[in-house]
DNA sequence: GCCTGTGAAGCTATTCACAGCT
DNA sequence: AGCTGTGAATAGCTTCACAGGC
């Protein structure tokens, strides 16, 4: 139960019902969440086991109730704090995506090496120098960090990460950071991610 | 065999082959390929065997080899050139990426509605209005597209892709594409992958 | 002794298929 | 008639464990 996989859908479910909440839609069935997912029938009603909601045979799920109910398993009760380390091309570009995106999800503090960027205001997030990582991240109780450093920084700003109390990190950096078991690492990698999709384009060109 | 997993593993195999063959290493042991991409040894062998290349038992896989035999599967025999739609902040931030990056994937096109962009070359990359895309991915033969373009638009280019013959797209719009089975789609979901580290996150605090 | 190669076992996740409800 | 809830079946992937080679 709650797997990594069930999770992310649980995530995009919520995501759809957000959209159907604003056409005023009261309920749906499985088949209309699954097929705006790209899950099975089977799948969304197994999720739907898999936290305790219960639809109904004729009206399907409340729209509105199991919006609640996923955000109850997916979202802290409260606001959670995210630090952003990097703010290269891409680190900026995070911060634009996220800014105000999300209600219990913000990126508050932003870390760079580059002391010309410390004390500016990007995106509504203020910078800092990484000298202060450790001690802020620490004081602010953030748990969760989005790495966005350089691939021969990125294992150093880790070390950091988790001696300050980190515990999760969405990593963008192209490797494998090497951090202990009790840490949760999601990998953004494009490089990977890209070859995949060309392997793919390349199979169904000719198969 | 060669399932979506699988490839991304090949990928990092390859990564960490290209930094071993830089320090002038010989040759590497499953278990060593296994620790910097963080799969098990016997994962590493069963993947060898997959693309059918042999080690040996007392100095293990030749790594210029391998390499190359990965490159043999992984990547097409000539360059293939990517398009990227969309040249907003995380457009110019994968531009800036992949610049330069990869010898077999290059992105040659960059689209964008705003008339403004067109004809600007960014980090390499020149940039066209996206009413020439359909016929240019379509002349220049291209197969693979990033989509880096908001939510709204999303769909609409990608009715514009797959019609210009594009056969795999990796999608950073926050939704799910729909396209015909034909296409293969990589979704790289930064609110989802930035849940789901947060979820897991609040999970190790307390367990 | 320590490695690779691999059949067999084990896991995890997904889908099937149908009873039960409305 | 068409849905949900779910035990059972299936599929896909990973790990075990050991024979064979150096």
């Amino acid at each position: 139960m709650t797997s990594k996989r069930m999770i992310e859908r649980l995530s995009l479910y919520r995501r759809l019902l957000t959209g159907l909440m604003a056409e005023k839609a009261q309920s749906a069935f499985s088949h209309q969440l699954s097929t705006a997912t790209d899950v099975t029938p089977a799948q969304v009603r197994r999720d739907m086991m898999g936290i305790g909601f219960s639809g109904n045979p004729s009206r399907g799920y409340d729209v509105h109730d199991l919006h609640d109910a996923i955000t109850q398993v997916l979202d802290a009760p409260t606001v959670q704090e995210v630090a952003l380390i990097g703010i290269g091309n891409l680190g900026r570009a995070i911060l634009s995506y996220f800014s105000g995106r999300h209600d219990r999800l913000a990126i508050t503090a932003a870390f760079d090496t580059d002391p010309e960027k410390a004390g500016r205001v990007i995106h509504g997030c203020r910078c800092y120098p990484i000298d202060t990582m450790a001690s802020q991240i620490r004081e602010r109780d953030i748990h969760v960090a989005i790495l966005a450093v350089p691939a021969d920084s990125a294992q150093s700003a880790t070390d950091i990460l988790v001696g300050s109390g980190i515990h999760g990190i969405l990593n963008f950096a192209p490797l494998r950071l090497r951090t202990p078991g009790s840490i949760f690492v999601e990998d953004m990698d494009l490089t990977t991610s890209l070859e995949k999709v060309a392997f793919f384009a390349r199979r169904r060109t000719q198969p």
